[in-house]
DNA sequence: AGCCAGGCTGACG
DNA sequence: CGTCAGCATGGC
């Protein structure tokens, strides 16, 4: 049973946004198959990313003292391993959005262009394939799921993948480079590209940078400047693992469970 | 009623 | 290389 605060891993870290909640606890359709947050299949134990140490993760850190402090206040927070293809899609909707709209937004895509399957009294959506949203019309994609100018972007990208732009490929690229390759995808920058890195493709050295995280390390680790030299200085500081301690930073600096005052650590 | 959101693009210097 | 307006939309 994974716990950390059990359901605010699955719907309120933002990593995922299409889990539902059923009559006995949570559930999504994910690559077409029915997970739940109880679940231990293979498939479930790889999307929960049970094989991963953590508490080696956290000791690695522990002469890091905000870091140690984040993970400590996180315990059981996991970095999910989702399809690489549906972050893609659901962090290209989240770029200058919030949350809950960035949750309406990839529901609207699955509802809208997903499969549907009925489960426990509840409809679960499945996210829309490349095959689909690359044949859809820019304006029937805007009236239904109001994404706005993101449109576009979803459209060409949906496009490239389907023609052949390898996903899965950059699982096995130094992270560096895959970085390259997905920032030649419409609507994908460097902050899009390093969530599809660490939560699609096992990067687990990508660090995204967004405004909580570019505020939190200048407050803990007096790191300032552009996004991209807090996100090289980062992966210095952090090491090989800098993304999964991102995941305790994101979460504790955006929850308020830790003051971000500068110059003071802690 | 504004401000802001897990930013990206294109233009310009 | 760095900076910066503009962008659709809706939550708060």
């Amino acid at each position: 049973m994974r716990n950390f605060d059990g359901r605010l891993t699955l719907l309120d870290s933002g990593q995922v946004f299409h889990w539902q909640e059923t009559q006995d606890g949570f559930a999504a359709l994910v690559n077409g198959r029915v997970m739940t947050d109880q679940g231990a299949s293979p498939e479930e134990a790889f999307y929960f990313d049970d094989k991963r140490d953590y508490s080696a993760v956290l000791s690695a850190c522990r002469n890091i003292a905000p870091a140690k402090r984040a993970m400590s206040l996180c315990k059981g927070l996991r970095v999910l391993n989702q399809p690489a293809w549906e972050a893609l899609l659901a962090f290209i909707l989240s770029t200058n959005n919030n949350l809950a709209r960035i949750k309406g937004l990839v529901r609207a895509f699955a509802r809208e262009y997903g499969e549907v399957r009925p489960y426990r009294g509840a409809l679960l959506y499945g996210f829309p394939s490349p095959e689909i949203l690359s044949r859809a019309d820019e304006e029937d994609l805007r009236a239904k799921t109001h994404c706005g100018y993101r449109a576009p972007y979803i459209i060409q990208t949906a496009r490239r993948v389907a023609d052949g732009f390898d996903l899965e490929a950059l699982r096995s690229l130094e992270t560096e480079e895959a970085r390259k390759q997905l920032l030649t995808l419409p609507g994908v920058g460097g902050k899009v590209a390093d969530c599809v890195l660490l939560f699609g493709l096992g990067h687990a050295d990508a660090f995204p940078v967004d405004v909580w995280v570019a505020r939190l390390m200048e407050s803990w680790f007096q790191v300032e400047g552009s996004l991209d030299k807090v996100r090289r200085e980062a992966r210095r500081r952090l090491g090989p693992n800098c993304g999964i301690i991102q995941q305790s930073l994101f979460h504790a600096a955006r929850t308020g469970q830790i003051e971000l005052e500068k110059g003071k650590v802690l």
